[in-house]
DNA sequence: ATATAAATCACGATCCT
DNA sequence: AGGATACTGATTTATAT
C-alpha cells in the first residue's frame, strides 16, 4: 500500500508526546524536510512520517488498511504485501522460512511416484539441515525448545513464552551466551518472563523442571537481567497464592482471606527483603487458621516448598500487619 | 505448635598480593 | 586484575519445651 492519499499536514510533537498542527505543506518519505529541509524524511516506527533530523513528524496517524489479500487491479496485484502466516517469537526463525510439505503428493494432489517420494524425503533432510546450519540457529532452536518444555511444565501460558523467547534473543544478540549454558540461559529468561507478565514462578519451581540447578538458574538470571537492563518489578506474593491454594485445595473463603493478608503485609512493608513465597504461605496458613479451617504448616511448607520455620516467622509478622 | 540457637548460603564489598 | 577474606541478611536445621 502507498503512503500517500489524502492531502496530509505537517505536525510537531509537543511535550506530552501528542501532536498539534503547525502548518499544511506537504511530504512524503524520502523527501526533503520541509522545515529543517536537511534531514531525510523517514518513515520509522509504522504509522508515522518525520524527519531523520529535526525529529519534525510529517504525517502521523497513517492507517494500517491490514493484509491485502484481496487486489483489484493490475498495480495492486504486483504491489500486493503483508500477507502470510503471523509471525511468532516461538519458531526459531519467526516461522519465516520454507517448509517442505511432508505428505508425498504432487500440486495437483497426486501421489508421487516411489522414485519421487524417496527423493523428497532427501531433500527435505538436507533442507532441514540447511535451515538449521547457521549456529546461532542451532542455538535458538535448541533454546526454544526447552523453554517451551519447561513452560509446560510450569503451566506457563504461550503469551509468556514469547516474552522469554524475546528475552532469550535479546541475550543472544548482545553474546551473553559464551561462557554460559544454553539451558541455564533458557531457564533465567523463563524465569524473568513469568515475573515480568505477573505470574511468577519462583527460581526453585523453574529448577525442578530444568536440569539447571537453582543456583545457576539465579546467578545467570542476575547476569542477564543486569546485561539486559530488564525492568523486572518485585514479586507480589499474590501470584503465588493461587497455585499454593489449590495445591491444598482450599477454600475461596480461605484464598480470598489470604490475599487480603497478602495485600495487609505488603501495603504495611513487611515483604520487602522477604521471600515472597514465604508471605503467601504464611498468608494462607493465618487465613486458614482464621477461616477455622484445618491446614498444618507442614502442608503449607511442603506445597510452598519453604521450611516450617519461615511459615511461623512470616504469619506472625503478617499477622501484626493485618490487625491495623 | 512454638521458641531459640546454631549452621548454612549466596552476596557484594573490601582488602590483599 | 584477580583472588581470598570477613561480613550481612535471610533461611534452614537441630533441639527443647
Amino acid at each position: 500500500m502507498t503512503a500517500e492519499s489524502g492531502p496530509s499536514r505537517i505536525r510537531e510533537r509537543d511535550r506530552t508526546g501528542g501532536t498539534s498542527e503547525t502548518s499544511t505543506t506537504r511530504a512524503a518519505a524520502g523527501e526533503r524536510c520541509p522545515e529543517c529541509d536537511g534531514g531525510l524524511v523517514v518513515a520509522e516506527e509504522a504509522a508515522e512520517l518525520h524527519c531523520a533530523e529535526c525529529g519534525l513528524v510529517v504525517d502521523a496517524d497513517r492507517v494500517d488498511h491490514g493484509p491485502e489479500w484481496r487486489a483489484y487491479d493490475d498495480s495492486q496485484r504486483t504491489e500486493r504485501s503483508r500477507v502470510g502466516a503471523p509471525a511468532t517469537e516461538l519458531i526459531h526463525d519467526r516461522g519465516l522460512s520454507t517448509d517442505i510439505d511432508w505428505r508425498d503428493r504432487d500440486a495437483a494432489g497426486r501421489v508421487l511416484s516411489a522414485e519421487r517420494r524417496a527423493e523428497m524425503r532427501r531433500l527435505r533432510t538436507w533442507h532441514e539441515r540447511f535451515r538449521t546450519q547457521d549456529a546461532e540457529d542451532r542455538n535458538l532452536k535448541y533454546a526454544l525448545g526447552e523453554i517451551d518444555r519447561m513452560a509446560s511444565g510450569l503451566g506457563v501460558p504461550r503469551s509468556t513464552r514469547e516474552t522469554a523467547s524475546v528475552i532469550y534473543r535479546r541475550a543472544l544478540d548482545q553474546g551473553l551466551l559464551p561462557g554460559r549454558s544454553i539451558e541455564g540461559v533458557a531457564a533465567a529468561a523463563l524465569y524473568a518472563a513469568t515475573r515480568l507478565d505477573g505470574i511468577a514462578r519462583s527460581i526453585d519451581e523453574v529448577a525442578t523442571v530444568s536440569r539447571i540447578d537453582a543456583l545457576e538458574i539465579e546467578r545467570t538470571y542476575r547476569y542477564i537481567n543486569r546485561e539486559l537492563s530488564l525492568k523486572v518489578p518485585p514479586t507480589d506474593p499474590n501470584e503465588y497464592v493461587g497455585r499454593f491454594a489449590s495445591a491444598l485445595d482450599c477454600s475461596d473463603a480461605v484464598t480470598r482471606r489470604a490475599r487480603e493478608l497478602v495485600r495487609a503485609a505488603t501495603d504495611a512493608g513487611v515483604h520487602s527483603g522477604r521471600h515472597p513465597v514465604g508471605i503467601a504461605a504464611a498468608a494462607l496458613y493465618a487465613a486458614a487458621t482464621i477461616e477455622d479451617v484445618t491446614i498444618t504448616q507442614s502442608d503449607v511448607a511442603e506445597a510452598a516448598d519453604v521450611s516450617e520455620v519461615t511459615i511461623r516467622n512470616r504469619y506472625r509478622e503478617v499477622l501484626d500487619a493485618y490487625r491495623d
